[in-house]
DNA sequence: ATCAATCGTTGACATTTTCAATGATCCATA
DNA sequence: TATGGATCATTGAAAATGTCAACGATTGAT
C-alpha cells in the first residue's frame, strides 16, 4: 500500500472517533498525505520537500543563516547542514560568511538555484491546491490565516 | 537545541518569506511543534503520540481492525504491527480475531488500557490548548473544521 | 476446486530525528 | 585587554520512522 494514495476520499470509518478532532491527529495525517504529494510533485527537480524550502528560503533574499533555517524549519541545525551540503553539490546555493558574524553562514540561491526553485515553486502550487480542493479560496486562506496565528502568535 | 521550546514567540525573520504561506510547511511545522509537545506531555504514562493515537481508536468503541488503523493513520501496517505488540505487552490493549474475516485482528482496549487512555487523553488535551493558545474558542473550532474537511472531503 | 486478492506479519533497508561533543568565533566584564 | 561563557556550524552515533518485498492464512469470485 502506499499512503498518499487515498486523498479526499470519503470518511472513513474511523474518522467518527472523537479523536478526529485532535489537532494533532488531524495536523500529522494531512501533513503526511500533503508531504508525499509535495514530494511526488518535486520529483521532476529532483527536490524532496525539504531541501526545497531550503532552497526556496535561500532564494527568498532574505539571506538566512544556517540557524534561522534551522529554527523555521523545526529541525535540528545538524539537519541542515546535511540539506546545504547536498543543494551546494548541486550548484544550486552556496555558503557565505554571515555579514557581521564569521561563525554563521548564509545561505544563498545560485541562478541556477534561482531556476530550479522556479518550477519547484510551480510544481508545489499545483500539489497544494491539488490538496486542497474541498476547500474555496476564502476557507484555504482562512487556513493559512489560522496556521499562521497558531504558530507566530 | 530542542524544537518544541520556542512555540507562539514573536514572529522570527523568516516568517516573512512567502514560503510562510506554504500550507505544507505550516502544516509540517505546526505538526512538529505539536508532536514534541504531545510526546513530552505523554511520557508520564510512558506513551509516544503513535502508540497514544492506537490506543485511543482501541478504546473508542469502534472495534478497528489493524487495516484500518494502519489507513486511518497513514502508517503502514507493518508499523501498526509494531504498536500494538507494544501496547499488548503491557496489557493495554488485546487482539480479538476479525467478526466476519478470520484474517483481521480487531484491537480493544483493556481495562488497564481504558485507564491510561483517560490519563492520555487529558494530557493531550491539555497540550493542544497550549499550542493553540493563539486562537479562541471559535477559531479553534474553524481550524478544526477546515482541517477535518480539507481530509475527507 | 481453483485462483487472485486481502490481512497481518516478518525482515531488510533507507531516511529522519535526536543528542552530545568539538573548534571557531563572539561578547561581556573584570 | 585578556578571560570565560555563550553561540555558530559541523561531526558522528544512536534511536525512531518510513518504505518495500515477501510469506502463510484466509477470503471471495469464477
Amino acid at each position: 500500500m502506499t499512503i498518499g494514495d487515498a486523498v479526499g476520499t470519503t470518511q472513513p470509518r474511523l474518522a467518527q472517533a472523537s479523536i478526529a478532532d485532535d489537532i494533532g491527529l488531524l495536523l500529522a495525517k494531512l501533513h503526511a498525505v500533503g508531504s508525499v504529494r509535495n514530494n511526488r510533485a518535486l520529483a521532476d527537480v529532483q527536490l524532496r520537500e525539504r531541501s526545497y524550502s531550503v532552497l526556496r528560503l535561500a532564494c527568498s533574499g532574505l539571506e538566512p543563516t544556517q540557524r534561522e533555517l534551522a529554527e523555521f524549519l523545526s529541525l535540528d541545525p545538524s539537519q541542515i547542514v546535511a540539506l546545504v551540503d547536498e543543494l551546494e553539490r548541486r550548484g544550486l546555493v552556496v555558503r557565505e560568511q554571515g555579514r557581521t558574524d564569521r561563525r554563521q553562514k548564509i545561505v544563498l540561491g545560485t541562478p541556477e538555484g534561482e531556476r530550479i526553485h522556479a518550477q519547484a515553486l510551480a510544481a508545489v502550487r499545483a500539489s497544494e491546491r491539488d490538496q486542497l480542493a474541498a476547500l474555496d479560496d476564502e476557507e484555504e486562506a482562512t487556513l493559512r490565516a489560522l496556521l499562521r496565528r497558531a504558530l507566530w502568535h
